[in-house]
DNA sequence: ACCTGAACACCGTTCAAGT
DNA sequence: ACCTGAACACCGTTCAAGT
């Protein structure tokens, strides 16, 4: 309370208090990986980031690369973030569900950057894991190489795909806005004439909402297990 | 080849011939079009466009409302060339197969512009339509209200997810260092301790590359066809 | 109706310089 | 090691003005 030495120094070091914790790597990744879920990807700049710490933007690029390198860095964070299990031994197709719903439950805690993480999910080591585990289990299937690539990929992007896509998703408008955005998209659906278009005239409201995102990410989750199973079904017969 | 009146005007004309057609609604979305299928979503800007017409960047502003406008006019335009056929009378699910092929091809050859495509879907007349014959089909294979409206998403998303998250694709990237870029991707996979991850190392090739872009396409389009097919089988029984 | 000029508030990034 | 200042080449967009 007394000793002030110089009241300059102080007031900076308040300010940054104020601001958050002091400039690294890590704090600039979890910022940026902050604004993108509260504000939508497209608000994260360098420029921006480095206001929010109350520093030159230049003093970013001592910790970061560049943008690219930030954005790869973001989508690396999220992806090990994944608590992945070890495989359980021998087994089925099934062995997939815990590791689609471990990544999907992630990346829903991170809508803003979930983007990112389809081009580094097979760069970064929690994703290299998720992909030999879900390739295993291809290959246990009885897939061939090919196949099997295929399916592991489509596996990842389900994921993703699942996340972004969601019915009230459109993660690159605000909050604010969102709600109306899928009001009026809503509205221009169910106002199309009943004859031509009975159907999605009925499905205006579900096609937009999404009450109950759990059941919506395991129904997603089931539909490509699904799909998985037949084709598996099929490998003997064709 | 005599008449000229005014060098001036002559001279601004000829300009403007190499430079392309005259500046209109329908040519800049083109151009659009175009400078993202070959350079990428993120070329495409309003003054980049305005250059490539020879004309400052405000004169595009007559043309298109702003940037946004821009950006959905493109993906609308994407959709709206899909060849949408008629329904074909009763059937079963195997109805969805030419939708998803048509969207896919439109969407292939458009890779670029492909995300767009995503938010657009259902706001332009042709998009409509597809979701409209998708919801019937389904309807008919007996799925409730809520499953069809998160079956036909699904659909569409797939459609778009095959194109962006195919093996070659990365198109974010220009054309050049493509290859370079996925053989280095492809080169971190090979490199990891066999030990820990062979179906990675082995699969590492069939990760990033893509000889047969239609059979991908087509395994893309049966594994989701396989799932709602079996979805629809469990409907009774559940 | 269609386009330009000037201006504003943003970007990412480099480079030399400070401490 | 870590940060700043000045500068550059980009963005989207508005507004008044030209033809």
């Amino acid at each position: 309370m007394v000793a002030r030495t110089n009241s300059r120094t102080v007031d900076r070091k308040a300010a940054k208090a104020d601001a958050g914790p002091a400039l690294s790597r890590e704090a600039v990744i979890d910022r940026a990986l902050d604004v993108a879920d509260r504000e939508g990807l497209a608000a994260v700049s360098i420029r921006r980031i480095a206001q929010d710490f109350d520093v030159t933007p230049m003093a970013l690029y001592w910790h970061v690369k560049n943008k690219d390198e930030l954005l790869a860095a973001m989508g690396d964070r999220v992806i090990d973030a994944v608590d992945v299990p070890d495989l359980p031994g021998p087994g089925g197709l099934g062995r997939l569900r815990p590791l689609l719903q471990r990544l999907v439950g992630m990346l829903a805690r991170h809508p803003g950057s979930t983007e990112l993480v389809q081009y580094r999910i097979l760069q970064c080591p929690r994703g290299q894991l998720l992909a030999e585990q879900a390739l295993t289990v291809l290959a246990e299937a009885g897939f061939d190489q090919q196949r099997r690539a295929e399916l592991a990929r489509a596996a990842l992007q389900s994921a993703v795909m699942l996340v972004v896509g969601a019915p009230g998703a459109e993660v690159s408008v605000p909050e604010p806005d969102r709600q109306a955005l899928r009001e009026s998209k809503r509205a221009a659906l169910a106002a199309l004439p009943a004859d031509r278009f009975p159907q999605l005239v009925q499905c205006a409201g579900a096609m937009f909402e999404c009450d109950d995102p759990e059941a919506y990410y395991a129904d997603g989750i089931d539909l490509f297990l699904a799909g998985v199973a037949t084709l598996a079904g099929r490998l003997g017969t064709s």
